[in-house]
DNA sequence: ACCGTGGTTAGCTTTC
DNA sequence: GAAAGCTAACCACGGT
């Protein structure tokens, strides 16, 4: 995923807050209700993602060795990544561009 | 979330198959595509919400209070809904429709 | 469950030890021995617990709604503990003591 | 665990009870109090075994190897009860005492 | 008797 | 380095 979910926060001007103690009790709810929203959608990926592997089981895949393979297959792009970084790193170093 | 983003499989006539040992290497390639677009997808929300979180604590919010919240709060959904299950098991444990 | 089960580690100057490549076999029994006794007995809680839902469901009761009033009630429990323990939370954000 | 922790139902005549549709609240609250009972039981050995855990941590031993011997020594366990209780069909079977 | 589902537990990641 | 939260594998139960 390359672009960001993540929005800069909205004061809402018409919303009534209380700010108990030097906390605004606005922006604690819009945390809340983003972070509660965000959350909703993950757990809605992971109910996709179990439909998914339980679609394969019923055509006749064996469904831990679909995610052994799909470990295998994440561990292999994060080393890639990782060289690449270390690469790019040193071409830095050695001031190319 | 509501809607789902399981999408049915779609054979494509263009590309190559191996299907070694009966199993089709298509379906195989399609199934773990799906799965790590979606694990992509969750891990980039994951991300989001570290960091709105990030971003509270920046702004002055004590990140294990927040965590507690939230978790509090999603126990009070998940209750109601069981609560509401609840309800319904009575019903049919007492012959009602 | 208030006091613990949990026994200071005692040597016993009778039994042979090979303590190999500086692993003390006799403290390594003294533990498996420890975890496997509780083991055991967690082991004998499940059975009595699944005696009793066999118990009520013979008497009528349906144990499926059973299983759902523990898990509302375990939750109720659990719901309260976590709220005192936000509460110590905000009390140490806000700087109380 | 040889001896069940398993109490037979002990009506209290003392106590109020309300029937509703034929559902015997005092009964069912007996039940309930049973396996929570037990339950906390259970949930207090199994943090006895987690310090025991920890402290063969702390001694230096490493935790996943030790659950692993715990689990290896299980199976062998049962392996070993299974094979005599066959032993015991086939004797029986033939009518050896 | 098997499958599917839900609960439990362990391992991993991240945080402090 | 310890502690906690999150995720994934395992297991046992109930239903069909």
């Amino acid at each position: 995923m390359a672009e960001s979910n993540v929005k800069p926060f909205q004061p809402n001007a018409e919303e009534k807050t209380q700010d108990t103690g030097g906390v605004s009790g606005q922006r604690l709810r819009s945390y809340l209700e983003r972070i509660e929203r965000l959350e909703e959608e993950k757990s809605g990926l992971a109910d996709d993602i179990k439909d998914i592997y339980a679609e394969a089981k019923a055509f006749g895949f064996d469904v831990k060795t679909l995610r052994q393979i799909v470990k295998l297959r994440k561990m292999d792009t994060e080393k890639r990544r990782e060289a690449d970084e270390l690469l790019d790193l040193y071409m830095s170093a050695i001031g190319m561009e």
